[in-house]
RNA sequence: GGUGACGUGGCCGAGUGGUUAGGCUGGGCUCUGCAAAAGCUCCUACAGCGGUUCGAAUCCGCUCGUCACCUCCA
C-alpha cells in the first residue's frame, strides 16, 4: 500500500509521489521566537516530526527544513503603525532584539529535544535572509504584482487574481469577498489599494529597532516573505511537501503562494500538510486568551488544569493517540490514560526485546500469520496520511501476542524464530524511531527518587545489621555498593551515600 | 455576516456501506503465599429527524449543538 496523505491545496488523500524518486523536500513553518513555545506549537512540531521519521523510515532522503522566525512577524494589523513582535519585545524588556531572539530560541531547542523531535536539517533565520527578501520584492515589482506605498511595498492580490487566477486555492477565500470585507475592525489599512492586499516591505517607524536598507525605505521584511524565500533556496522553486499549523492556511500560505508565483510564476510546494489545533476546555489553546497550559507547568503539575505532572514522553505519546488533522481536546483524565497507555506500550517493548527460547515452530503457523498481518496493518495505518491512531492500536493489538509468549500461555513452538526477531525489530523501530518515543530514562526525576527510596532502604537495612554487629552484611553491603561506584558515608549525624 | 470542519460508549480517540479499532476506567475469571503485572471476558456507542440502499456511524437532506479560519497565533 502506497503513502496517501492529505493534500491541503486538493483537499484530499493523494498518493504521495516526490518529485525527485527517493527524495523529498519538506518546509514546515517554524516559531517565531518572541516568547516561551507553548503546547499548541509543541504539537505542531511533534506531528512534522514523526512525519519526517516515517518519511525516513520508508527510506526517502528527506532535508527537512524549519525556520526560525525573528522579524517581521507583526503585531496588530499589517499597516505601518504595527510594530514587529520581537521588536516590541526589546523595547519591553530594554534588550537587544536579537537577545530576545537567542533567548526564547535557545528556550524553543531545549524543549523541542525534551519531547525528542529530531532536529531539522536546516533551520533558516529570517533576519540571514534578508538580501534574498529584497531580491523577492524586487521580482515581484518588476513582475507587476507589487506596488510602492510611501516607502512600503504591498502586493498587489487583485492584479494576481485576475492574471494567475489562483489567488485563494489553498483557503478556500473568494477574492472578490475579500475585497468587499466589511468588519470594521480591518479599515485601518490605508495604503492599501485593496483589503486583501498584504505587505511584503514594511517602512520602519523611527522608533523601530529592527531596519534594514532597501531600494524602497529603510524598513523590514513582511512575515509571509520568509518562508516563499527560505524555501525555495533550500529546497528549489518547486518542492514536496510544505506543512504547517491549521491557522497559517490562511493568510500566511495562501500569501506564501502568490509570492513564489509573483516572482518566478511556480507555486512553491506540491503537497501542503495542515495539523489540526489542540484545545483546552474544548476550545483553541491559545496564549493570547490565556486558555493555555505551559509545557513546564505540564512537566510539574503546577496548574489548576492538571492533578500531577505529565513527562514529555507521556505528551509526546498523548500526541500521537490522535491523527495530526483532528483536534485534540487535553484533559487530565486523558493525560492520564495516555501515560498509562505510554507505559505498557514501553513495557510491552521491553518484555518482547528479552523474549528468548530454544525451540521455535518448524513451519510457519497461525501465529505467525496473525502478527505478520498486525504488522502490516501497522504500516498501513501510517500510510494512510500518517495515522499515528491506528499504528498504536496495532502495536497495542501485538503485545497480546508478546504477553501470551513471556507468560507461556502461548509457547515459542506456536511462533516461528524469523517472524518473532522481525517482530522484535519491528516494534523497537517504530517505537523509538518512528514514534520517537523514548524508554524509561527520559524520567530522570522519578529514576532519581527510586534510587533514592532504594538507598534509604538499604542504609536503614545496613544500620540494623551494624547495630547487630553484623559486620559481614554491613561490609557487604558498603563493598558492593562501592562496585557500583555510590559511596556510603558514616559520619556522626548518620549515614550518607553520594554517586560517583 | 462569509468559508470550512466536527458531533462515536464513563473519558480520550480510530474508523467513509456489511467484519473486534485501540488506550484509560468499571465488573467477572485465570494465574498468584499476599500484592502487582499479564492473559481471558463482560458492560455502556455512533447528536436528532427524514431519505437512498438488501444493508449506514459511514452516502444525501434538514434540525440542533460545538469549533476553527476570515486579525497575531502551530
Amino acid at each position: 500500500m502506497a503513502l496517501k496523505l492529505y493534500n491541503s491545496l486538493a483537499r484530499k488523500k493523494e498518493i504521495f509521489e516526490p518529485i525527485h524518486e527517493g527524495r523529498v523536500g519538506m518546509y514546515v513553518c517554524g516559531p517565531t521566537v518572541y516568547s516561551d513555545v507553548h503546547l499548541g506549537n509543541i504539537r505542531t512540531f511533534v506531528s512534522f516530526d514523526v512525519i519526517y521519521r516515517y518519511l525516513k523510515y520508508l527510506g526517502y532522503k528527506v532535508r527537512y527544513v524549519r525556520n526560525i522566525t525573528d522579524v517581521g512577524h507583526l503585531e496588530g494589523d499589517a499597516d505601518s503603525n504595527a510594530e514587529d513582535k520581537i521588536s516590541q519585545r526589546a523595547r519591553l524588556e530594554q534588550l537587544e532584539p536579537m537577545e530576545i531572539v537567542q533567548h526564547y530560541m535557545n528556550g524553543f531547542h531545549s524543549m523541542m529535544h525534551r519531547f525528542n523531535t529530531l532536529d531539522p536539517n536546516i533551520e533558516p533565520r529570517a533576519t540571514g535572509h534578508i538580501i534574498e527578501q529584497i531580491k523577492m520584492v524586487q521580482d515581484i515589482l518588476d513582475n507587476g504584482f507589487a506596488y510602492i506605498e510611501n516607502g512600503s511595498v504591498y502586493f498587489d492580490t487583485l492584479k494576481f487574481q485576475q492574471e494567475k487566477k489562483v489567488y485563494g486555492q489553498l483557503s478556500g477565500r473568494i477574492i472578490e469577498e475579500l475585497m468587499t470585507e466589511t468588519r470594521t475592525d480591518l479599515k485601518n489599512q490605508s495604503e492599501k489599494r485593496h483589503p486583501s492586499d498584504f505587505a511584503i516591505w514594511i517602512k520602519a517607524s523611527p522608533t523601530h529597532l529592527m531596519r534594514w536598507e532597501s531600494p524602497w525605505s529603510i524598513g523590514f521584511p513582511g512575515w509571509h516573505l520568509e518562508c516563499s524565500v527560505m524555501s525555495t533556496k533550500y529546497l528549489g522553486d518547486k518542492f514536496d511537501i510544505h506543512g504547517g499549523g491549521n491557522d497559517l492556511k490562511f493568510p500566511h500560505h495562501e500569501n506564501e503562494i502568490a509570492q513564489n508565483i509573483g516572482a518566478c510564476g511556480v507555486a512553491p510546494a506540491k503537497y501542503w500538510l495542515h495539523t489540526n489545533m489542540l484545545l483546552m476546555h474544548g476550545k483553541k489553546m491559545s496564549k493570547s486568551d490565556g486558555n493555555s497550559i505551559t509545557p513546564h507547568e505540564l512537566f510539574t503539575g503546577d496548574s489548576p488544569h492538571v492533578s500531577k505532572g505529565y513527562s514529555p514522553m507521556a505528551l509526546r505519546f498523548f500526541m500521537l493517540q490522535a491523527h495530526y488533522r483532528s483536534t485534540l481536546d487535553i484533559s487530565d483524565e486523558a493525560l492520564s490514560a495516555a501515560e498509562k497507555g505510554y507505559k505498557k506500550l514501553m513495557e510491552t517493548n521491553k518484555v518482547l526485546q528479552n523474549l528468548a527460547a530454544t525451540q521455535w515452530a518448524s513451519t510457519p503457523t497461525s501465529t505467525d500469520t496473525e502478527i505478520e498481518k498486525l504488522m502490516s496493518e501497522t504500516i498501513n495505518g501510517m500510510n494512510d496520511d500518517f495515522n499515528t491512531a491506528i499504528a498504536i492500536g496495532k502495536l497495542n493489538e501485538l503485545s497480546g501476542y508478546i504477553h501470551k509468549l513471556a507468560n507461556k500461555q502461548l509457547a515459542f513452538t506456536e511462533i516461528s524464530e524469523s517472524v518473532l526477531n522481525k517482530l522484535k525489530a519491528f516494534y523497537a523501530t517504530f517505537i523509538t524511531d518512528v514514534f520517537g518515543l523514548l524508554s524509561e530514562s527520559e524520567h530522570a526525576a522519578q529514576e532519581e527518587s527510586t534510587l533514592d527510596g532504594l538507598m534509604q532502604l538499604l542504609i536503614t537495612m545496613r544500620q540494623k545489621a551494624r547495630a547487630e554487629k553484623d559486620w559481614a552484611t554491613s561490609d557487604l553491603i558498603r563493598d558492593a555498593l562501592g562496585e557500583l561506584k555510590i559511596q556510603v558515608k558514616d559520619g556522626k549525624d548518620g549515614t550518607t551515600w553520594s554517586k560517583g
